[in-house]
DNA sequence: CCGTATCCATTCCGATACTG
DNA sequence: CAGTATCGGAATGGATACGG
């Protein structure tokens, strides 16, 4: 399955796991939520090899994920920052961390939370609702047959 | 950055993206909350090569995140299915799944939506909330510093 | 400071063959 | 059917050197 082939698939997962679902990717997209980043920036705070990271911001950009705007600190290089197409991406990051802050730390171990600054603790048990405020629980869900993507019946 | 290395870091984000974070794996998981698999069913809906399959599932397995158990039709053999800490990615390919289907796809192109059983129609606009049904947006957050997973004041 | 270009090691992946 | 073993090609990753 090449990243080719995967544009081709009707399963939404699929395509934007082909776009962000790379362990760096998501990473820079990480950082990207705290404000625009310099290159160096995301290069130090990765700890990734300034051509992986080139090729990664390159294709962010290119999926309009991310864009260039000048940087904040006087200079006249650029920062990149998310669009609106790339803030969207929160509630994938959201859910990962909220996975990970339950099953992948051992009691006891340090970890850096996410803070709520609208209640300064960190955000913790936020779920998926509909609009009536129940919470979509696995079972309650089936692949239903493919339909266009701008069907009026939604 | 190794898989060893990234089980050392404070981000729950890489954590999480250490496990489950790349195309396959997050495809079989995808696959999973339909129901359990058997492993020749997953190979055709993946188009995965054996052996690659093999391993990816070994690595769910030993992460907790599948199990194995009796096969529901007669058979001697396995099938995979979730665990509860497997289930409660759901909101993870639910993310992606959603943006997914907002920006990866072309005005008019097929794609294979998820049915909410509750109403018989494609589930859409979920949204992460907060338990008084406010939803987080990515400008109320921002970063903490280090602490204890198991801490009392959360 | 911000990248690009190059080299090399490692990993990933798919195809095939093989075993119980 | 459900894997394991192996092999070659492709992609990925890190380090370094280099140019705008």
């Amino acid at each position: 399955m090449t990243k080719r082939q995967a544009t081709q698939e009707p399963c939404p997962v699929m395509r934007t796991v082909d776009l962000v679902g790379d362990r760096w990717t998501l990473l820079i997209l990480r950082d990207a939520f705290d404000g625009p980043c310099r290159f160096s920036q995301l290069q130090r705070s990765l700890g990734i090899a300034k051509n992986i990271l080139s090729d990664r911001l390159a294709g962010l950009v290119d999926a309009g994920i991310l864009t260039t705007e000048p940087a904040a600190d006087s200079s006249a290089y650029q920062a990149y920052a998310l669009t609106d197409k790339g803030r969207d991406l929160f509630d994938v990051i959201i859910a990962l961390r909220q996975w990970g802050e339950q099953y992948a730390f051992d009691p006891g171990e340090e970890y850096r939370p996410l803070i709520d600054q609208t209640t300064g603790e960190p955000l913790r048990h936020v779920a998926f609702t509909r609009e009536d405020g129940s919470a979509v629980q696995p079972s309650e869900t089936t692949l239903g047959e493919l339909r266009p993507i701008g069907a009026a019946a939604r």
